[in-house]
DNA sequence: AGATTAATATATCAATTTGATATATTCTAC
DNA sequence: GTAGAATATATCAAATTGATATATTAATCT
């Protein structure tokens, strides 16, 4: 149904460190977390104008080399949402992973067809976890900074679910290749 | 958006084995491909209405003990139809961890506050892998059957991956429970 | 036996989110 | 100088969720 927007406290979690617009936002998404959580304008412009009507966060018109920007800030409001949050343990983790469901089915099309996919599935895993290394590399110099720390944790997850992943895909094309 | 259902997809595999209901595709949805693939009745019902307008699958209302049931079977269209998404590899992969996200504005609740929502998420996937480990140990007994050797390889991907995250569990706990 | 609860079964709704598209301006590269 | 990439905001239809409504049958309890 969606009663809570989650991209509220994504929006809230960014703005608690820094002022931003929300094409910024869009950027921060896709630059730290799109491999959990993803975002899109049709979300972030919205939830921008519902939060600020709410009072959880303010806007400011500026206009930078003649672009017109909006940037917003965090009220006091927005931080106490985001802490509520925060120490609600209760979360929700929801996969969708297409490439699951054509193995799942793939007796229908046959070993060949299921071996396409799950090479494809590898070689973006490859290429997204060699990405990740190098964040996790990068980070783990820097675990005294709070901040740093908690980004980095993220990163390992990533790692290291990407990793299960590769081994897995290793598992299936050698019980899918033997006759 | 939402261009292709991608719950087409979903029952036309599982239709692929067996006629079923609405109420039934819910049951195989969350009895076997759940944790990698949910599905609501919300989307369910007029999925099944478009696809029999579409010529995917038809209907037959059946009495059983005085209880009205609407069971739908697979048309050659709508083989044809899971079998070309079968062969296409490209595949979305789309991941939404709440608890990532918790973990990622760690920094604003703190140390402790991150530490429960760490071992929340733990318990689940606790109780979790240990359902998995058991379906995959029954499968593994069956890999000579087709069918069972796909369910086996997806249940094999959840297996290697919750152990992923209890991995990441203990050393997120170990970077945060230090000092 | 009677009553309550769980399970079966279909359907619909508002809210959320996606992915696409529209529009317009500024910066960069050839 | 102009084509294309990047910046910036906004909106829309379609898909999906989670809740709720409705009704019947099966199972459990006292």
């Amino acid at each position: 149904m969606g009663k809570e927007r989650k991209i509220d406290m994504v929006i809230l979690g960014l703005l608690s460190h820094e002022r931003l617009s929300g094409y910024d936002i869009k950027k921060r998404i896709d630059g730290t977390i799109s491999f959990f959580w993803k975002g899109s304008f049709g979300s972030i412009y919205p939830s921008l104008s519902a939060m600020e009507e709410e009072g959880l966060i303010t806007s400011t018109n500026e206009s930078i080399n003649g672009r017109d920007k909006i940037t917003y800030e965090i009220t006091k409001a927005g931080k106490n949402k985001l802490k509520e949050w925060l120490k609600d343990t209760k979360a929700t983790n929801d996969l969708k992973y297409e490439t699951l469901l054509k193995v799942f089915f793939g007796g229908v099309g046959g070993k060949e067809i299921t071996l396409n996919s799950i090479d494809s599935f590898e070689t973006d895993i490859k290429r997204d976890l060699e990405i990740l290394r190098c964040y996790q590399s990068n980070l783990s110099k820097a675990l005294d900074n709070e901040d740093h720390m908690y980004y980095y944790l993220t990163v390992s997850f990533g790692v290291k679910s990407y990793e299960a992943y590769l081994e897995w895909c290793k598992e299936a094309r050698e019980l899918l290749s033997k006759k």
